[in-house]
Formats: structure tokens, sequence, C-alpha cells
DNA sequence: ACATAAAATTAGGCACACCTAATTTAGTGG
DNA sequence: CCACTAAATTAGGTGTGCCTAATTTTATGT
């Protein structure tokens, strides 16, 4: 066990942009995480050096930013628990692609590992029943009409 | 419109105590704030400074913290987001109360209101359509045993 | 090779939210 | 009514995460 305290939610946030980056253009170059979180160059510089403190990251001085195993295992959870999330927001609640998106981006810091997994398990299993599924789209869409008309909202 | 910047979730959790201490004892101290919240009571007073000047609580000095009536339209919504969250989260996903509960603390101050609309939704929906709600609980928790049990998990 | 552009870094500062220790005010019992 | 306690407040300090401006290093084109 190496995990000292929990990584702060920004923390988070960078480990996954890096694991994108690595994942989607073979590196990861300071710049380039600055502008998938539109944060400023010193701000990565400074994240990036607590990172390496974790041992979390690796970057030669000047050079491309690079996960260590246990870095990328975090990363890697962070973004599995992003991708759960959203695709429920978008399958299940029906929500759009860019709200559920976003949505996901800031929740997914919050959920126990517990959450994450039934969040996932509803969203199969809706799937996967066949009476339930049948239309679970139409269904909840013309419900979710009525419910909204009607509510003190 | 008065609200110029986000409140952060710091500043929610403080107006969300304060609205339930009303409720629950009639009056909030800054010690029973600081009793709920888990902070010292310096952090409460710091912060029912900052509330102050943004005209979302009231106190007379030494004395018992109020909400004002817009304080009162926060808190109120930030308290419905938890219910909300909590419902959802034991009653659809089956978290037991204590998971619930710490879940829906941390998610309330990230989700949007269309999606904390939605998830009152789906439990409504769920609870109300008879083929459904039938046994969502017994069927989705056999599922759920599978599921977990023929996981990468 | 060398000026120039681009990227990374350092320096210095700000806002937020927390803390402990010291102080002031308010309420209570003898 | 006055000492004493409990609560609120102030003073002062910490860590985190962000910024702009200035600097250093690296890479590029001719």
């Amino acid at each position: 066990m190496s995990m000292k305290t929990k990584l702060s939610s920004q923390m988070e946030d960078y480990l996954e942009a890096i694991y994108q980056l690595c994942r989607d253009e073979g590196v990861a170059r300071i710049k380039a995480i600055a502008g998938r979180l539109e944060v400023s160059n010193p701000s990565v510089v400074g994240a990036i050096r607590k990172l390496k403190g974790r041992n979390l990251v690796a970057q030669e001085p000047y050079g491309y930013v690079r996960l260590t195993v246990e870095g990328e295992k975090i990363a890697g959870a962070v973004t599995h628990r992003h991708e759960v999330l959203s695709e429920f927001l978008k399958d299940i609640l029906g929500l759009d692609l860019e709200t559920a998106s976003m949505d996901a981006c800031k929740i997914e810091h919050a959920v126990s590992p517990e959450t994450v997994r039934r969040l996932r398990a509803v969203a199969e299993f809706i799937k996967k029943e066949p009476q339930i599924n049948l239309d679970w789209k139409k269904e909840f869409r013309r419900f979710y009409q009525e419910y909204v008309g009607g509510d003190s909202r």
C-alpha cells in the first residue's frame, strides 16, 4: 500500500487528462494538458511536480509527461468512473451527450466504488431485461414529460 | 437576479447545516454548525461572515444564525438535491442508508438541476410502473449478485 | 550555427477554507 | 452582583490550486 492521502479531484483531473492524451495522441505535453483542463501552463507544472512527488507521473526535464504504473492504475479508475457515469446519464436518464459528460465530470470524483458498480449494473440490468428494456427510452420519456409537467417545477 | 458567483460546495454545506438546525432544533448556533460539519468554531465564524456578505444569512453579534429569504431558497434547493439523491441511491441502487447519505452528500454539489429532476423521475417511474416495480429490489439484487460475481472486479 | 519561436519553468501573489491559541462577550449560579 | 463558564470572535498561520509576468531551455528554419 502506498497511497498516503486521498487525491484531490483536481489531481484526479490531471491524471485523467494525461491518461487520455497518452491514449489519444501518444504523448502528453504540458501545454496539451493545460489546454484540455483549461488552466495555465504554470498550473500544470505545479500539479505535475506534486504528482511526481507521489510517484504517479514521470517526466524528464522539459520533456513529455508519462504515467507511472501506479498513476495509470488510478487514472484508469477515474476514467472508468467517468465512462460509467456518462453512459448512465445518457442512456438511462436520457440526458444529451454534452450535459451527461459535463455532469459525469463533476460527479466522478464524489462517488464511491460501490455506487459506480451499481450504477453500471442498473444500466446493464435495464438494457438486458427484455420486458424492461423493451422500450425504456420511450416509456421513460413519456413518463418524464408528464412528471415534469405536473410537478412543482 | 442577485447571484454574482456560484457558491462553493463548502458554503452550500454551511447553508444546509443552518437550514437543518433551524428546522430540527429551532435555532442554529455557531457551535452546533461546527459540530454538524465537523469543523472548528472559527471556521464557521469565517464562513458566516462570507455568507452575510452575500445576504444569505443574518446574525446579531454573538447571537443565533438565521437564513435570509434568499439563503433559505438556496439551502432548500440543496437539501432537496440531497434528499432526491439519497432516495435514489437507497431505493434504486439498493445502497445501505449510511453509504447512500454519504455519497449523496458528496454528489449533491455537482449535479445539474436537470439531472436531479431526472433521477427523481426515474425513482418515481420505477416505483409507479406496475410491471417494473413489481419486484425491482429482488430482481435487481439478483442481477447485481451475478453481475458483480461475473465481472472483472 | 545561430537567431527566433515555442514550450517549460520559476518567481511572486491571490483566494479559499481550514486550523490553534488568545481574547472578548454573554449567560448562570451562588 | 460578581465570579466563572461557555460560546463567539479575532489573530495569525498552513496547504492547495490558480493566476500573470519573467526567465530558461529546447526545437526550428535558413
